[in-house]
DNA sequence: GTCCTGGAATAAGAT
DNA sequence: AGATCTTATTCCAGG
């Protein structure tokens, strides 16, 4: 059997696929002999697919092409789906599960043969995980690879900022049996992903690894198969062991990359063709994520009544969610979940009508103008995350006991607001919603603050109420974190960073402030990094604070690090690399281990290795408690013995400023040092309000202010972003031309190996929507693409505001391909570092080294 | 019975 | 290619 498939995907130069409700396990099977993957779909999906549809059309999209894959020669995999619906009418389709079209023929194209196929890659049949097919075939195609050397802990900060290329034809396979086999989408309770693990996988451990076997073995039994296989509503269900998890890789999953084609192009569009309400129910969220929260029967993220409720931004944002909703809820969440009564009612409208909101990668301030959100409470740098297979692991908890608190300062008015929060990544790149954990809704006795479960751009986020009664305090006890499978998250489409290692994560707080002026203010903040893994919370050493930040090159001031898992043995080890990742110097610092517990370390600042350095250097340092077991690199500076104090400017590296620790107590306990980026970014916005252009050093220059490196969130900008119902976020879609004088603006990020400079482009609006335009990422317009537009085209006002300067909100370019699907994205190009050739890198850091250089020189002055 | 947790077994991956 | 160490996931069991 495995052979035969692997046979047929390996060398089948055209693949016909039709999906069928009802042949579709056999026609899958079918497969297995032959070359030829006819599924059609011949039912109408009774269920709300517009995302299904949605990708369908995307991928049937005549204009698209995958950019790698030579048509000719590439092996071609037709899909004839009875009742796709046309791309356009997706968006309209709400109510309209039955296909208006008929016989679609959607013909995807797929890279050659060869390399079409890992050899590697077998079949879901065979006990390859997926996992490893798809990341290899990332990788590879990426045209990367992960170089954990360069954090300590092999970190996931360093996940390659790389697109895509697409076609990951290697895992065609896998993801193909995926989603061949929950043709019905209805992931978690698709009898025939039973069966298909049933016969492709009862070989297989129980260990799913990969999206394409990964099933638990207890869903093997047949029990689990369902009668109504097809329809979401019949889910029988009932048992938890229908379809404990199915692959996350539902085409929800999938970016929409217009150059790739492949496997999960294919899948996606064989799930969209197939997929019921269910599936899209959490378009974003792994079945299993939605499991936690459903009731057997019930495919749905925690969609309570309430749900109807969207806020206006969400419906904008997710126009596709917000058209599912109503389906949804009617046919599968009705009356399932209940949110626990409490005196704020989520049927009250929303306090942000504002019809755009920024997408959830996109950096906003903390602060502006008297309005201020801040984490009152910080949560513990450690939650063990649960995975979908496993029942809650409750709610985050604060350091000291109780749960983190969040308050949003100077808002007078009466009027509630809703908070929002998400899981956001604790890299040193940019703040953007953690592609392997998502929020989870914790209700019960214990929590005491009402949620409300949404969705937007696939990351769930929990809406709590901020009421002027409480002091627009908010205790957040109702918060969990689920932990996606890896393997599920790497085969989405456009996805680029990697799961493993990659356990940290923040959380991230927003508000959405309507102002008199008929605007909406969105502010942000992000707590510590927490680690979620139950290893890494067990054993990595992990440092939350520090007490110094700066000291003189000679050094011997004594820092307090504050943190966990240190032990009597730590080492504390402070080392140099040089742009291209090469250490320059390492040497270790002295610890007191008497007066060392495991929580805390003092150490004793050794000295730098030049005690003539004319300006600051920066180094990092981190904890060591024995091979493979270090923590995070921390930020430290080192300054010339005879400067005081100097409020530097950042490195190439764009670490933190440096400022003396002693002038500054509060950065100096600040736990991340590397945040910088994010801030600075963040400042563009108000470049582009002011003036719409900026100069492309304006962000080095204007990442600095003082209330930066004091800043109690490193993702906090302190930058106003006031969104403005005229200038809708999707306005940067269609951003005139003429506007973004100087839309490139780069900046440097640390990233495994080296310091690559990083580009943010804001392009016009042409740009923004042009597939062309993206050059270097693929991705940007891949995962969300479909979705963007309309997402974009969402709001009310007419584009015709897009012509204004472009948005005030600072739109993060989405370093995780996947990950953000606002509109937002298309016009924010990230280029690849792969892009960058080293000329240029060179050139780039050169310029800012000399503009860094005189700004330091001024601030002397 | 449902949550929460803490631990740990085990497979997949990385060295 | 095999051994060994890590990390990711799944399971268990107790409160």
């Amino acid at each position: 059997m495995k052979s035969a498939e692997e046979d047929a995907y390996s060398h089948t130069p055209n693949t016909s696929v039709s999906l069928g409700k009802s042949c579709l396990p056999s026609q899958y099977h079918s497969l297995q002999s032959g070359p030829t993957i006819s599924v059609s779909i011949s039912q109408p999906p009774s269920y709300s697919a517009q995302n299904d549809m949605r990708t369908v059309g995307y991928y049937s999209s005549p204009s698209i092409h995958p950019t790698e894959a030579p048509v000719l020669e590439s092996p071609r995999i037709e899909i004839t789906a009875y009742g796709q619906f046309p791309e356009e009418e997706v968006e309209e389709s709400n109510n309209l599960p039955l296909p208006k079209q008929v016989n679609s023929i959607v013909t995807l194209t797929l890279p050659n043969a060869d390399g079409y196929r890992d050899p590697s890659c077998l079949s879901p049949a065979s006990s390859v995980s997926s996992r490893s097919c798809h990341s290899e075939a990332s990788s590879y195609e990426s045209g990367f690879s992960y170089n954990y050397e360069n954090s300590p802990q092999n970190s996931p900060w360093q996940s390659p900022c790389v697109s895509p290329k697409g076609s990951s034809s290697l895992a065609l396979p896998g993801e193909a049996c995926t989603h061949a086999g929950y043709p019905h989408n209805s992931p978690s309770t698709s009898p025939l992903s039973s069966v298909m693990d049933d016969s492709w996988m009862g070989q297989r451990g129980s260990r799913p690894n990969s999206p394409c076997g990964g099933k638990r073995k207890y869903s093997f039994n047949g029990t689990t198969t369902s009668k109504s296989p097809y329809s979401p509503n019949h889910s029988p269900g009932p048992s938890p062991h229908t379809s404990p998890r199915l692959s996350v890789t539902d085409e929800s999953w999938m970016p929409n990359n217009t150059n790739q084609y492949t496997n999960s192009a294919i899948v996606a569009a064989i799930n969209a063709l197939t997929t019921d309400g269910v599936a899209d129910l959490g378009e974003g969220i792994p079945l299993k994520a939605r499991k936690t929260s459903l009731e057997p029967g019930a495919v749905c993220l925690k969609v309570e009544p309430g749900r109807e409720e969207l806020s206006p931004g969400e419906l904008c944002q997710d126009e596709y969610s917000s058209s599912r909703l109503p389906l949804k809820k009617e046919n599968y969440c009705g009356g399932l979940l209940d949110v626990p009564s409490h005196p704020y009612s989520w049927s009250k409208p929303k306090q942000y009508v504002s019809p755009s909101l920024p997408a959830l990668d996109w950096q906003l301030p903390s602060s502006s103008g008297p309005y201020s959100l801040q984490i009152e409470v910080q949560p513990k740098s450690h939650h063990r995350a649960h995975y979908e297979t496993e029942g809650s692991r409750g709610a985050v908890k604060a350091l000291a006991g109780g749960h983190p608190v969040v308050q949003l300062h100077g808002y007078m008015e009466t009027e509630p607001l809703i908070l929002q929060l998400f899981i956001g990544t604790a890299d040193d790149r940019l703040l953007r919603p953690h592609a392997f954990y998502q929020v989870h809704r914790i209700t019960g006795k214990t929590v005491s603050t009402p949620s409300h479960e949404t969705l937007q751009s696939n990351t769930k986020v929990l809406e709590i109420p901020l009421l002027p009664e409480n002091n627009m305090r908010a205790i957040i006890d109702c918060s969990g974190i689920l932990k996606l499978r890896n393997s599920d998250i790497e085969l989405r489409k456009g996805e680029t960073d990697i799961g493993r290692k990659n356990t940290r994560v923040r959380m991230v707080f927003r508000v959405h402030i309507n102002q008199s002026t008929g605007r909406t203010l969105s502010l942000q903040t992000a707590s510590n990094p927490m680690e979620c893994s139950q290893r890494s919370a067990q054993e990595l050493p992990l440092v939350d604070k520090q007490t110094l930040q700066t000291c003189p090159a000679a050094g011997g001031e004594k820092m307090l690090l504050s943190g966990h898992n240190f032990q009597h043995n730590s080492k504390v080890v402070f080392m140099e690399k040089a742009q291209d990742g090469h250490h320059l110097w390492e040497t270790e610092a002295k610890v007191d281990k008497d007066s060392s517990k495991s929580t805390s370390l003092r150490i004793e600042i050794p000295p730098y290795r030049n005690q003539r350095i004319s300006s600051p250097v920066q180094v990092k340092f981190y904890v060591c408690n024995g091979k493979r077991k270090r923590s995070q690199y921390q930020g430290f500076t080192y300054v010339p013995a005879n400067v005081p104090m100097i409020k530097m400017e950042p490195h190439d590296d764009c670490d933190p400023p440096q400022v003396c620790p002693k002038h500054c107590p509060v950065l100096a306990l600040h736990p991340k040092p590397y945040y910088t980026p994010q801030v600075m970014t963040s400042m563009i916005p108000t470049e582009l309000r002011m003036g719409g252009a900026y100069p492309a050093c304006q962000q080095r220059l204007g990442g600095k202010p003082s209330s930066l490196s004091c800043s109690s969130s490193p993702s906090t900008s302190p930058k106003l972003h006031d969104l403005s119902p005229t200038t809708p976020f999707s306005m940067c879609l269609s951003a005139g031309p003429s506007q973004s004088p100087i839309p490139h603006v780069s900046i440097i990020q640390e990233t495994p190996g080296r310091y690559q400079p990083q580009s943010v482009l804001y392009p016009p609006s042409s740009a923004a929507s042009s597939p062309g335009s993206q050059p270097s990422t693929p991705s940007t317009s891949g995962p969300e693409a479909p979705f963007s537009p309309t997402h974009c085209l969402t709001p009310p006002q007419p584009i015709s505001g897009s012509s204004s300067p472009v948005t005030e909100q600072l739109p993060k370019v989405p370093e995780r391909g996947g990950r953000s699907s606002s509109p937002t994205l298309a016009n924010n190009i990230k280029q690849e570092p792969q892009e960058l050739d080293q000329m240029y890198l060179d050139d780039v850091n050169e310029i800012i080294r000399n503009d860094l250089s005189s700004i330091s020189v001024h601030s002397h002055a």
